[in-house]
RNA sequence: GGAGAGGUAUCGAAGCGGUCAUAACGAGGCGGUCUUGAAAACCGUUUGGUAGCAAUACCACAAGGGUUCGAAUCCCUUCCUCUCCGCCA
């Protein structure tokens, strides 16, 4: 959300940065939240000159009462009154503008950051780097839930008949491999600095509007039954929803937090080949990390960001690469956004399992997380935010990248950094021989 | 879930429906006087937001409604915190 003087000050840029994210339709939003803004300060006014009358005159009644001068008060009372409809006219004007021109606001984008390439979708992301070989082992690798099924890891039939579909039973050494990789990545953001962190994994649906549209609530957000609660996509919704509202000392700065939760999607509308198996599903858990931090050290934060997910990867012997969402790509809110991405040898192609985004001052914005300067003005933080690792997908990543086969049975290497959390296990063997 | 107490600025804590209650009184912070220096003492200053070049005006006493010429104060709804009881990982 950007600052609606910043809209007005800069209509041009405002539309350019528009077409550059080829979002045409969008245009006309500058100018009509321009004219809300300007209705908006007209009725504002006229309701403050009511208001300041209103008061001056209900303070000479009291004094009039005091004197005990009762048709004095009384004359002074009439004319108060004879104001009362117009100003309660006004009021509702005010509430019913401000709420419009947020409305508009919230749906122009944030500006792209210069170096951001500029395209149209997904298919104009821009490689950055690649970190590890890519390799393709002679043996075949089978599908990744029937990796799994080969060590009795996995059960999506009974969690079918349980919770429908969208989600799984982890079992045995899959299981604790998954709670091995939370527990791994938590410890790595520790050692990084942050501060672990375990959320609410519920929130309030004023929460829930703050960070998102009521679009993507709709496909995301599971809903509580006879509550004011809804259960969390991303923990960053409970971290971020921490922070709304409140004025930190710049000297506390940069808050750099690791969360863990569970997320719950309802993925409305997604479908497609890397929807099968356990790659997009309704409950999954991810460790994530936030920093709030100063305007001029956010760039720096985000490459130290995007950063830690590439190193963390390659610290478990999973080749990854880096690339930039182009304009078209970027969400609103986002000013700058770095794909990491996992190679699947089984594929041949790269997936995405972390998403590291810089959204400047326009959610601190949106949710008011202000810093106070050491000079005692305040100012908008920047915020951020990235994945550490999601499971299912680091699972995904992991057992192809670090597959083995003798000819009859598949295994697992366990890398280093992961053995201390599967109790030293170095290699895990499948269960059932594989038969093609 | 039941019963009670409470929610006021950085913190503690006052505040008969009006008349210097943007909010006393403490404490803390900041600036200053005094001092060789420090402490003490004394003086001043210290909430956030909106509009405006500014003077200033308006809004905010947990949140939202209502009563009233006028609400921190009265009424209603909701939320939160604490204590006790019940229930339960």
């Amino acid at each position: 959300m950007l600052d609606i003087k910043f809209i007005c000050e800069n209509k041009e840029l405002v539309k350019e940065n528009i077409k550059k994210k080829f979002k045409e339709e969008k245009l006309p939003l500058v100018d009509e939240a321009i004219r809300l803004y300007d209705e908006k300060r007209a009725a504002e006014n006229r309701a403050n000159e009511l208001r300041a009358n209103r008061n001056k005159v209900s303070k000479e009644i009291g004094v009039l009462m005091g004197k005990g001068l009762k048709e004095e008060a009384e004359k002074a009372k009439k004319l108060v009154t004879e104001q009362a409809d117009e100003l309660k006219l006004l009021s509702e004007k005010e509430t019913e503008l401000t709420a419009k021109l947020r409305e508009v606001q919230m749906k122009i984008p944030n500006i792209v950051d210069k170096s951001v390439p500029v395209g149209k979708d997904d298919s104009e992301n821009v490689e950055v780097e690649q970190f590890g070989e890519k390799t393709v082992p002679e043996f075949e690798i089978p599908y990744h839930t029937d990796i799994m099924a080969l060590f009795d890891g996995i059960d999506k039939e009974a969690a079918g008949r349980v919770a429908g579909e969208g989600f799984y039973y982890l079992m045995g050494d899959i299981a604790r491999m998954h709670s091995a990789v939370t527990a791994y990545a938590r410890d790595f953001m520790i050692n990084k600095g942050f501060c672990y962190c375990i959320p609410p994994f519920m929130i309030r649906s004023n929460v829930v509007t703050g960070v998102m549209s009521f679009e993507e609530m709709d496909a995301m957000m599971y809903k509580i039954e006879g509550e004011d609660l809804y259960l969390i996509g991303t923990s960053e919704h409970s971290m971020i929803g921490k922070f709304i509202d409140t004025i930190t000392p710049e000297e506390k700065l940069p808050l750099t937090l690791t969360s863990y939760s569970p997320c719950f999607r309802k993925e409305k509308g997604a479908h497609g080949i890397e929807e099968r198996g356990i790659y997009r599903i309704h409950q999954f858990e991810k460790q994530e990390m936030i920093v709030i931090c100063r305007p001029e050290e956010s760039m720096d934060w985000f490459n130290k960001m995007w950063g830690y997910s590439v190193e963390l990867f390659r610290s478990l012997d999973i080749p990854v690469r880096t690339l930039e969402c182009c304009t078209g790509d970027l969400a609103d809110l986002k000013v700058k956004s770095y794909d990491v991405e996992a190679w699947s040898p089984k594929q041949q192609k790269y997936f995405e399992v972390c998403s590291c985004s810089n959204l400047g001052d326009a959610q601190a914005r949106r949710l008011g997380i202000k810093v106070k300067g050491a000079d005692g003005k305040k100012y908008l933080a920047h915020t951020l935010n990235n994945t550490v690792v999601a499971p299912p997908r680091m699972l995904i990543a992991l057992l192809e990248n670090n597959l083995t086969f003798d000819g009859e049975y598949y295994g697992v290497k366990i890398p280093k950094a992961l053995q201390p959390y599967m109790g030293g296990t170095e290699f895990i063997k499948a269960k059932t021989k594989y038969k093609g």
